[in-house]
RNA sequence: GGAGAGGUGGCUGAGUGGUCGAAAGCGCCGGUUUGCUAAACCGGUGAAGGGGUCAAACCCUUCCGCAGGUUCAAAUCCUGUCCUCUCCGCCA
């Protein structure tokens, strides 16, 4: 959610975002702006007539107790007009709000002045690249290939249990996911993170307070009994962790590393991109996320996607830093970048991390604020969050990259001592 | 799942239906005293929203888990709901 007051400030800022990220009608300011217009209007009505009520009531109360009651009984009832009339106008009060709120949310997050503007993923620039692709002299085989020859993963079984984007890893596959997984935890502790644990299932408000929720509801899987959701990262459980509360500035940034699997329905998915650990219904992923005072929100953007590329580059797996365009961006991020690491196998880019600005979007939504160190009023604070890193993918092209002409396969010096083998096959 | 108790400001914790946004304490901020620190003393200190102002000051409304209801008037009474705690049952 924007703060209202920057949206009376700078309609045309907002306007320029809509645009640019085409995310909205164009008439979505002008409707924002007049359902403000009405919100404010009868919220001033409102109040006056519920002063004009304390007051008649102010002046019950002590001729009631010096049992005057024939002096009272007039005042009574004129109050019991305006308590008529209260009631017909906060009905319209509310209308007004949950119209100018539901409008509200309708409106995308700015894009920070850095980020290009730009509608398809051909106009993300590429800031960075790092490492050499892998040569072979021997066509490298896909991870699918690889997985199924050295019985790591078993998607076919999953599929059976589960249904398809389900796998089941084994063996080494299942140790090689385990090791990542304390790995990319050890790095984000040595960065300074604090570890946590979320629940996997979220209720509503949580969904709600990072933006899943409405805008993204489709993609979440429902406890229909119970009213939850699976997370669809662990963003959701650890950012909701201080939902409606006011920090100490003194406290900022806090860091935390959570790993979870992520579920998503993936609904629309088709076509290669699904193929093997592409794009799973279930997957691993270990999740920075933090909150900053907003003076510091972009630095640490920077240092939070130095913590993902420090991941990445320990395992020596060669990746692309890209800057997102405007439109490939998101609807609540302000600036955001991806990383994507080659997969040898597949001859193409597969990404492994989304790190993003949210300046005070879902802080406002989510309502987590902090007390400014002077003292002043309280203030929403800036949350980022960013993969740390996801795992199929990083899985895939371990395999992918690593694999020799005999279809074995070397495991990345660092890991080693986290999987308790140097190789696979 | 059954029975009981409770949910009040950053925290602890009072509160008789009517000057209660709410005592007191802690914490925090400012000041006095003071070689330094600490202590002591004095004063200040909730949030959101609307209006107002160059900016303040200031004015108003709402908020005592949440949602309704009774009443001229609700933190206080009633109903529902969520959460926490204790006991019982079930159980990894």
């Amino acid at each position: 959610m924007l703060d209202p007051q920057f949206l009376r400030d700078h309609p045309d800022a907002v306007r320029k975002a809509i645009r640019d990220k085409k995310a909205g009608e164009s008439d979505l300011v002008d409707r924002a702006l007049a359902a403000d217009e009405n919100r404010r209007a009868s919220l001033t009505e409102l109040q006056t007539i519920q002063q004009q009520l304390n007051e008649a009531s102010k002046q019950i109360g002590p001729l009631m107790k010096e049992g005057k009651r024939d002096e009272a009984t007039p005042l009574i009832e004129q109050t019991a007009e305006l308590k008529d009339q209260i009631k017909t106008i906060e009905e319209t009060a509310r209308e007004h709000e949950e119209a100018f709120n539901s409008v509200m949310l309708e409106i995308p997050n700015i894009p920070h002045e850095s980020v290009p503007v730009g509608m398809t993923p051909d106009d993300n620039a590429i800031v960075f690249e790092w490492g050499d692709k892998p040569s072979f002299d021997f066509e490298p085989k896909p991870h699918w290939d690889l997985a199924a020859q050295h019985n790591l993963i078993d998607f076919e079984r999953g599929a059976k249990v589960t249904g398809a984007g389900f796998p089941f890893y084994v063996g080494k596959g299942a140790r090689l996911q385990r090791a990542l997984i304390q790995f990319f935890l050890d790095l984000a502790d040595e960065a300074g993170y604090t570890e946590m644990q979320p629940p996997l299932v979220i209720n509503e408000i949580s969904g709600i307070g990072t933006g899943q929720i409405p805008d993204k509801e489709g993609q979440m899987y429902v406890a229909n009994l119970d009213d939850l959701y699976l997370i669809p990262t662990a963003e959701v459980p650890v950012t909701n962790f201080h939902r409606d509360e006011i920090l100490d500035a003194a406290e900022l940034p806090i860091k935390y590393a959570a790993y979870t699997p992520c579920f998503r329905r993936e609904a629309g998915s088709y076509g290669k991109d699904v193929r093997g650990l592409n794009r799973l219904h279930q997957f691993d992923k270990v999740e920075l996320v933090r909150f900053v005072h907003p003076d510091e929100s972009y630095d640490h953007l920077e240092h939070l996607r130095e913590d993902a590329e420090r991941a990445v580059q320990a395992l020596g797996l060669p990746y692309k830093r890209l800057l997102m365009c405007t439109g490939d961006m998101g609807f609540t991020q302000t600036k955001k970048y991806d990383l994507e690491v080659w997969s040898a196998g597949q001859d193409r880019w597969l990404e492994v991390s989304s790190i993003s600005n949210f300046e005070g979007f879902q802080a406002r939504r989510a309502n987590i604020r902090f007390r400014p160190e002077d003292g002043g009023k309280t203030q929403f604070v800036h949350t980022l969050n960013g993969s740390g890193l996801a795992l199929p993918r990083i899985v895939a092209t371990i395999l992918e990259n690593n694999q020799r002409a005999d279809g074995s396969i070397t495991i990345p010096e660092p890991l080693q001592r986290y999987t308790g083998f140097d190789v696979i096959g």
